[in-house]
DNA sequence: CCTTGAACCTGCGGGC
DNA sequence: TGCCCGCAGGTTCAAG
């Protein structure tokens, strides 16, 4: 679940139970991820406090009382939830964090490709999860000079140079779909013939399809995405993704027959419309 | 440096 | 009902 929408929105929602609180048990039950958690992790955390919790790219970061920082990355099928009180672990729980208050967080990822890491707050700039980094999505460092020049010349598609988080951070799959479906870019454009005008309008729309997103609680596919428990729903304003043989919102309207398209691109799947997108 | 493709995992839904 | 296939929100690494 883990795009930039839906990192923030399990940062906001750690927020209420663990800011402030300290770390009375975790307990580390599985540890062979695609990258392991480090040795140690368990022994590092007890007793700490938690200052403070926030986003850096699709990272959720926990900064604490000692000076060190507690990363997490969801992966793909990563997510965060909170009970009141001691739950039995399910399956692919992995770790289970315990506060001061009794309140039960859970990491839990079926696919194993979350990961997470200790690191100096100090240090974080230079950190290898953060030092090739470009902007960040909704930072007024991402504009429209700073995106053009990070595309010009570039031959690859608009759409993988979107996802490619050197050059903007915190748009995934659906988000690039969804943005360049709002600005009327098609996905197989060439990145280096965005520059200009083009991402002087497409800027402003990813920025506005991330915030929209953030309201919502980011996106759910088959998971819950905050922590709470309950449902992002901005699933129900996608226009294109997943949409694939559906008729996209402006030829609907005109009655059109235009359907929108499924195409593989970098790997992964690509949904836009034909005559909405140039 | 850029670009592409594969790899890492498990689960679920669709088609037969 | 059961099996097989394709597909899923990300990142990294190797090879051309």
């Amino acid at each position: 679940m883990p795009e930039l929408p839906e990192v923030e929105t399990v940062c906001r929602g750690l927020q209420g139970v663990l800011k402030g609180r300290r770390f009375a048990h975790v307990d580390v039950r599985r540890k062979d991820l695609r990258i392991p958690f480090p040795k140690g992790l368990a022994g590092a955390l007890t007793g700490r406090q938690v200052a403070r919790i926030y986003r850096r790219a699709k990272y959720v970061m926990m900064d604490l009382d000692d000076g060190q920082v507690l990363i997490v990355h969801l992966g793909m099928s990563g997510r965060m939830t909170i009970s009141p009180q001691a739950v039995s672990p399910g399956k692919h729980d992995h770790v289970v964090f315990t506060t001061d208050e009794g309140t039960q967080i859970t990491f839990n990822d079926p696919r194993r490709f979350g990961l997470m890491a200790l690191a100096q707050q100090s240090e974080l700039d230079a950190h290898k999860f953060f030092r090739h980094l470009g902007p960040d999505a909704l930072s007024e460092s991402f504009n429209a000079e700073s995106l053009s020049a990070s595309l010009k010349g570039r031959k690859t598609s608009i759409k993988v140079a979107l996802m490619d988080q050197r050059i903007v951070v915190g748009v995934g799959n659906i988000y690039a779909c969804e943005s360049l479906y709002r600005a009327g870019i098609s996905p197989k454009r060439k990145a280096g013939t965005v520059a200009g005008g083009r991402a002087q309008a497409l800027v402003p729309v990813i920025k506005e399809v991330l915030r929209q997103a953030i309201k919502a609680g980011g996106s759910s596919l088959r998971d819950h995405v905050q922590p709470s428990g309950e449902l992002g729903y901005f699933q129900d304003s996608w226009q294109v993704y997943g949409r694939e043989g559906e008729s996209c919102g402006t030829c609907k309207k005109k009655g059109l027959g235009h359907a929108v398209k499924r195409i593989v691109q970098g790997g992964r799947s690509t949904f836009y419309c034909a005559r909405c997108q140039a």
